[in-house]
DNA sequence: GTACGTGCAAAATGTTTGCATCATT
DNA sequence: AATGATGCAAACATTTTGCACGTAC
C-alpha cells in the first residue's frame, strides 16, 4: 500500500497535518467509524482540529475515491413497501434508486451460492436473514 | 395484495386516515420516496397531516415489516478506506457493521452472474460500475 | 505569494420528542 | 371509556457553509 503521502500527491489533495492525520486513522480503522468517531480518534494526537475539517477532508477523500461512505443515502432515508430481497440500483450523480426489474433482480439473487452464506455464518457465528444489494450505476451517454 | 385496513389488523396497528393515506402512497409509488416526499404527495387529499406523522407512521410501519428503510445507515454516515467492491455484515439490532473477510467475499461476488449484469445494463440503459453487497445479521444466542 | 485548507460559529437539513387534543377500537 | 395517534412546535443530531486566518505548494 503506497504511503498516504504518495496518494495525496497523485490525486492533487493537499497534504496537511490533519487530512494525514484523519487518513491514516481511517486506514488502521477497522470499524468503519463515523466523522464524529474520527474526531474523537484522531483530535488528541493531532493539535487543533474541528470536527467541520473532518468532514471537508472526508467529503475531499471520497471525491478522490480514496474512501467511500457505506451505504450513503445520498441525501435523507429512502421508503420502500416492497419488502421482499430485491435489488436497488443507484444512480451515482443523481442519487436516485431505482428497482432492477424482478425477474433479473432473482436471477442474480440465484447465483449466489448459498454454501458460501452458510460458511460465513458459521465462521462468523451470526445468522444472516437478509440481504441487500445495490447495484451502482453511471448513465450513459452523458456529457 | 391484500388490503391495507387487514395488514394494518394483522399487525396490530390502528388504521387511521393518515396511516392509510400515507401507507396506500407509499405502495403506489416506485420511486422509494422519502418522508418529505410522501408528505408533498399525500398531504393534498388528507386533510390534516403532519411531518412528525409521516415519520411516525413509517417507523410504525417498518416496526411493522410493511415497509423498509432503503439503505439506512443507523443513524449517521460510515467511512470506510477499503474502496475495492467488499461485503459488509450490518448487525439488525445495534447497526454494527464489520467486514466479510475477503475470501469469502470474493466467493460470493463470484458467484453474480455476468450476463445477468449485462443484461440489467442493456434493459435498463446504464453502465454498472459498482456494488454494494449488505448482508443483514442478527447475533445468534441472544436474549 | 497564491491558492487552498482550517477553525469557529452559525445555518441548514433530517428526524425525534413532549404534550394537549382527537379518533379508533 | 381507554388506548393510542395526531398536530404543532421545539429539541435534537448530523452535515454544510461563511469568513478570517493560516499553511502547503
Amino acid at each position: 500500500m503506497p504511503c498516504a503521502r504518495a496518494l495525496f500527491a497523485g490525486h492533487q489533495l493537499r497534504c496537511t497535518r490533519q487530512r494525514l492525520a484523519i487518513y491514516e486513522s481511517l486506514r488502521q480503522c477497522t470499524t468503519h467509524p463515523t466523522a464524529e468517531e474520527l474526531y474523537r480518534l484522531v483530535r488528541p494526537g493531532a493539535g487543533r482540529l474541528s470536527l467541520a475539517t473532518v468532514y471537508n477532508t472526508l467529503e475531499a477523500l471520497c471525491d478522490a475515491g480514496l474512501c467511500r461512505r457505506l451505504l450513503a443515502t445520498h441525501g435523507c432515508c429512502r421508503y420502500d413497501a416492497d419488502t421482499s430481497d430485491h435489488l436497488h440500483l443507484r444512480f451515482r450523480d443523481s442519487g436516485e434508486i431505482r428497482d432492477v426489474p424482478a425477474d433479473l433482480g432473482l436471477r442474480l439473487l440465484d447465483g449466489l451460492p448459498q454454501p458460501v452464506v452458510e460458511e460465513i455464518e458459521r465462521r462468523l457465528g451470526v445468522r444472516i436473514d437478509g440481504i441487500n444489494i445495490q447495484l451502482l450505476a453511471s448513465a450513459i451517454d452523458r456529457g
